[in-house]
DNA sequence: CAAGATACCAAACAATTGTTCGGTAGTCAA
DNA sequence: TTGACTACCGAACAATTGTTTGGTATCTTG
């Protein structure tokens, strides 16, 4: 990918901006507006350069954005950050790090909110945000979400045991739940696949 | 917000795919097309059903999502799930969880990948993304991605004593890094403010 | 100094856009 | 049974859209 001029750049990020702010590409005439041109070929212009570097795309007369400048990107992932740089500035991006490209893959996946520290041994706290991939079964010594009878969700490792299925912590001081399969309903409503948590 | 009929509901839902998609709102003889509408005045009429219900925002002629409805890039956090049901049809979503959302104010945010279980007992394990606040300075006791010399970034907690700083891991089986700001040099990349976790 | 890229202009064009009008037809509650 | 809502149609309209043509002017680079 080329590099652009400071025009350009400025062009860039005021379509960004725009699809950010109202989820549409800015006309011609607004971004010449915006940048006091009166000419909407000059925009033209400026447009089709943006593409030329592969910074917008073009599909028949409709302008998008790249898929490597798509906003909403997420956090960018660094190998090595030079300390006292602005990461703006840093090159040895790995990529981005964002919740739907880790995680999705179709509508359902979902987030709960743990409450409590049953889960501590496995790095899973209080507050934190657990991702769930919805679904109604799992395999013995997955970590799921759970109801039991009418109760909270909890999050458990699942072991099946014949007719016994326990729910099991990772926390020396909490004791497993046996549900048996006859008596009590279980109902997973999903398979944990990520956490999200924040610091502080 | 009033609820949509079938036919609104699948007319938002393409818009929304198409803003995901293409970043642009459709036109009213895409949405046509795509329902087999031959008229632009049904589409019309459904749009302004859609604005009706708050679902749509329309600034002069322009079309918008709703703030609430706002490209789904991201997971939806649900209080409840109610197991069996698809969750896209689950009403109490309380928000969307996005890296982006949960941690950007600007763009001095950045992940780094965690090597190593020094920090296993404040729930950091390896191969985690530490989400990090790019900053220079960072007061005693805050968690920090630093380093060393010339060596790789670590992640620790840090302790000012005097003139000696001490890089504090959160596993017994380690031990804390002394460093004499005299002789050696600290450099902070950030402050960590999250974690992500891709389980298994 | 010529060539190429950049940055702008005015004017004009056909196509597409959102909108409006008047109409048909089904459902559902008052 | 009457009104309100939904779901569609065709036709027409003015405004806006992206594009093109033919210009001027500056800067850089071989």
């Amino acid at each position: 990918m080329r590099s652009l001029t400071e025009r350009q750049r400025e062009i860039l990020n005021y379509i960004i901006s725009s699809i950010k702010s109202t989820d549409r590409f800015p006309s011609y005439r607004e971004i010449g507006r915006r940048f006091r041109l009166s000419s909407s070929a000059t925009v033209s212009q400026h447009l089709d350069a943006l593409v030329r570097k592969g910074f917008l795309t073009k599909i028949g007369n409709k302008l998008m954005l790249s898929r490597e400048n798509r906003p909403i990107r997420g956090v960018p992932i660094v190998g090595r950050v030079a300390a006292g740089l602005p990461i703006t500035a840093i090159e040895n991006r790995e990529g981005y790090l964002n919740v739907d490209s880790l995680f999705y893959d179709d509508a359902t996946h979902f987030a709960v909110k743990v409450n409590g520290d049953s889960m501590k041994d496995a790095g899973i706290f209080d507050g934190d945000y657990v991702i769930v991939r919805q679904q109604e079964e799992a395999r013995s010594g997955e970590m799921i979400v759970a109801y039991i009878g009418d109760e909270e969700a909890t999050v458990k490792i699942m072991r099946k045991r014949g007719r016994i299925v326990e729910l099991e912590p990772r926390n020396t001081s909490y004791k497993s739940i046996r549900i048996n399969s006859k008596r009590d309903r279980l109902r997973i409503a999903g398979k944990v696949v990520g956490l999200v948590r924040r610091v502080r």
